[in-house]
Order: structure tokens, then C-alpha cells, then sequence
DNA sequence: CGCACAATTGAAGCAGCTCAAAATAAGTGG
DNA sequence: CCACTTATTTTGAGCTGCTTCAATTGTGCG
């Protein structure tokens, strides 16, 4: 059940065998959550914090006049709300792109969790600290690249954070957002996400069809995207890396 | 000397006594530092992290073609590198903007203080998490907030921020930023910035000459960037708000 | 004085936006 | 299985906020 959080957390390094057995009894129930669900609001102080084990997720913020910034997807293995748990109060909402299942950790259980074992507090941390490179990263996207590069960069992070949870199929994934919600997390129009994306699969590059991403060409699409991916410090790589995975013979692969 | 590290961890909560002792040992040696140096740099595995002293810095990241993108200004108290610590290698570079004081903590000393005094531990991570706050807060801006708005913003930020820390007076405070400085921060040409600039000076909010920001209207200049500070967790305000402090009878002030 | 850097202003261009509508897909109830 | 509804994708066309290029004006300083 909390197989995925340990997945998640010893993508930082391994833990001691004893804090893999802490970890294991940290989820004390499931929740299940419909589509188009907010886990957390803006606002929230949860008294728990909620680990995806199924489904997706985005972190977003509504602005005046009904636009909204999403500012990062949230994959299986991810704690969404360790915000509430440190500062209390939330400052912006988490709500699922598909039917969700997550787990639930009591505040009072992860407390004492944190103190008594030094490599999960770490590696909660740290995991914190993944969550703001990708915002960085998102940042340095909106701020200065184009919406071609964007996109691109984007469907190469998902990539492997998905690949270090397992979750791909030969340089392709699920990925279940609308181009609307692709631009409101990238800071484009629905229309220009669109067009966009034909360029990139005209090029060769991608295919996004019904909630699904493939990578025709992996290298091709990390440069058009500028994505060196040691932001993401997935130092321990848990599956081969995609270079040397998909190399499907009719395609244009990577190389 | 690391009073400035105190007051900025205290923002999140006292600390006991012990641990505010154990913390005032943390700086083992002061470092100086020009302007327009890197403190650490993208790629760096720094074996101490970096608290600002004195002075002002920014994290930024440098892309093809020479663009550059500044994720976030840095103040006195804040640690720049925290990062290092946790994930060995930094992922962007952090410069300073003026001379600057840098208060040196190795990570051997940091380690163990941070496994013996939990509050110092939760309060260092509190603050990744504010960063990680602020970065989110720009990347809104960024992606759904017109030039005016984001510039009004980070105005505002940067205001609360430093009044945490004490280093405002009534409504203005020094910010030694060029405008292609804050052009790279906001994801916005010196051009475009420049005129954005003349357009808030022109409503009365701001003026901001000589790396000095003065604000002739708080609320208005809240009102124009959509400022909610909640997400700056400053709940402890160990100053008065600003509201309550710099309305001068000539200016348009708040109300 | 004169260099170098920052701020300012003008003018033209374009990446991406908005508005609008058509085409496609995905239910849903009968 | 169809008729109807609603959401998503796609395409067209005109518009604009911001960019780029270029030149001018401070302004601090050796």
C-alpha cells in the first residue's frame, strides 16, 4: 500500500530497515476521490497529510477574474500536503485530474514518525526540496522559454518522474490533462497549447493523444526543451534510464 | 552575528532556549563577498551553507542564448544553499546583487545540530518551504499576471519580507536591483519593465530610485498585484503591519 | 573629461492572446 | 443503437502586450 511512499522517499537514498517498517504503518487508511476533486483547499489546515498511491494530481491557484496557475502535477508517490503539516495552513489547493486514491497520514502519527526517525524526516525533506526545483523549473519555462520549449521540457520532467516511480512503457505514459489544463500550467492559451503541440508532433518529437504521451524521440525532445534533468537529482535510477530503454526500431528513438 | 539567522527561523514559531544557544554557534566564520559574485553556483557540492548577513542576493539560472532567469531575491537571514545540504548538488547558482556578508555554517556542524535540536531541524525546514512558497507565488505571477501586476507583487513581497526582519522604514526599503535585474525576475524585458515602472510611479504606488523602493500606497499597490501575503506564513508579525505604520499626511496612503 | 553602466524613450515586429466556430469525442437517457 | 448534450480538440482571423533594436539621456566615478 505505502510500497509507492517508500518508492518515493528512497529515490533520495535507501533507508535503514527499521525506518522502511515505520514507513509501512504511516498510512492508516485510503481515501478515494472522484475526478476534478480538491484533496486540499487553499486555506485548509489539514490535520493529515495525503500520499497519491493511484491517479494524478496538481497543485494550483485561482487568481481574480477566473484564471488559474497550476503549478505543478503530483504523481503516485507524492505527499501533497506536507505544507499543511509544517506551516499549517495551506496556501494554495490540490485537486485531481482523475479518480484518485490516496493515503491518509495523521498529523500525530507522522509527528512522532519525523522525530523518532531521522532518515524519513530527511527524506521528507528532501522530497520538499524536489517539489521547489520543479517549481524553479517551471518558473524558468514561463519566464523565458517558449511555449514549443515549455511543453517540451514539461513531458520530459513527467517522463522521469514517472520512470523512477515505474510508471512508464517504453517512452510512453499516462498523462490524463486536457491542453487546457497543459496551459494553465505552463502560462498559454488552450489555443496556443494546441497549435503547440501539433508543431511538436509534426517534428516528430511527441504524441499526446487520449491522456497519453509518447516519446517518439527522446533526445530530440529534451533538447528542444533545454531539459537537463539533474534538477530533478534522480541519482539512484531505478529503471534504466529512457535513453537506453526505448529504442523502438520503427520509431525515431533516442540515441 | 547569527541574530539575523534567530530572527529570521523565529518568523516560524520561538525557539526553546538551548536551541537558540546551540544556533548562535552555528556561524563558525564570516565571508565577504562583492557585488555581482556567485555565493554557490549550479553544479556546486558546498560543504557548509551560506546565511546572508548583510546584503542582498538572488538565485537565478542561466539558459541557452544567454538568458537568464531570476527564481528569487535573498535577504539577510535567509540560508541560500540549504539545498547542498540535503541534496548534495545545487541545481541553480545564487549571486549576490551588492557587497554582501555571508555567515559560513559547515554541513559537519549543521548535521548533527540539526539531529540534536528538532525546532532548529523544523524551522530550517519551514523555511525551504516558504521559499518554495515564494517561488510558487512568481511562477502565478508569471504565468497569469500582466507586467504591471507582477512588478506590484514582487514589490509587496519583498516589503513584508524585509519588515520581518526588521529592515524597513515607514513604507520604503532598499532594494539594489537594476531593471533587467527585475525584468529576469518577472519574465520581462528592461524595456518593458522600465515602462511598467513609469506606469505605477504615474498611479502614485511606488517610486524606486537608487536601489531604494518607497511605497506611497500599500493598499493600492496590494490591490494592483493581487497581494494576498498569507503564503508568506509571516503569522508572527514582529513588526506592526504596514498598514497601520506609514501613512504620511502628504502622500496617497493606504485606507 | 570621459568611460561605463543604468534609465528612458521611440518605433516596428511578433509570439501568443482572444473571439469565434467547426469538428471530434464522450457520455446519457430513451 | 440513436438523438441529444457537454467537453475537448482543432482551425481561422484579428489583435495586443510585450519584445527587439536602436538611440538618447542621465549619473557615478577614476
Amino acid at each position: 500500500m505505502s510500497n509507492l511512499l517508500l518508492r518515493h522517499l528512497e529515490q533520495f537514498g535507501p533507508l535503514p530497515p527499521d525506518e522502511k517498517r515505520a514507513l509501512t504503518s504511516l498510512v492508516q487508511r485510503v481515501h478515494e476521490i472522484g475526478a476534478d476533486q480538491d484533496i486540499v483547499a487553499e486555506g485548509d489546515r489539514p490535520g493529515d497529510c495525503k500520499v497519491i498511491l493511484e491517479g494524478f494530481a496538481f497543485r494550483y491557484k485561482l487568481l481574480g477574474s477566473g484564471r488559474r496557475q497550476i503549478m505543478s502535477f503530483q504523481i503516485p508517490g507524492d505527499v501533497v500536503d506536507l505544507q499543511g503539516f509544517l506551516l499549517g495552513e495551506m496556501d494554495h489547493s490540490v485537486a485531481t485530474l482523475t479518480a484518485t486514491k490516496v493515503g491518509v497520514i495523521p498529523h500525530n502519527l507522522l509527528l512522532p514518525t519525523t522525530e523518532r526517525y531521522p532518515f524519513i524526516a530527511r527524506a521528507l525533506w528532501q522530497s520538499t526540496l524536489i517539489d521547489s526545483a520543479v517549481f524553479r523549473e517551471r518558473l524558468v519555462g514561463i519566464g523565458r522559454r517558449s511555449a514549443y520549449q515549455r511543453i517540451a521540457h514539461l513531458l520530459c520532467e513527467v517522463f522521469l518522474r514517472l520512470q523512477a516511480m515505474g510508471l512508464t512503457n517504453d517512452g510512453s505514459y499516462e498523462l490524463p490533462v486536457t491542453q487546457a489544463e497543459l496551459g494553465d500550467s505552463l502560462g498559454l492559451s488552450t489555443v496556443h497549447v494546441n497549435r503547440s503541440l501539433k508543431t511538436l508532433r509534426d517534428d516528430g518529437l511527441i504524441t499526446l493523444r487520449d491522456g497519453r504521451v509518447v516519446i517518439h524521440h527522446w533526445e530530440g525532445l529534451g533538447a528542444a526543451g533545454e531539459f537537463d534533468p539533474r534538477y530533478l537529482h534522480l541519482t539512484r535510477r531505478l529503471n534504466p534510464a529512457p535513453q537506453s530503454r526505448e529504442r523502438e526500431t520503427g520509431s525515431s528513438d533516442a540515441h
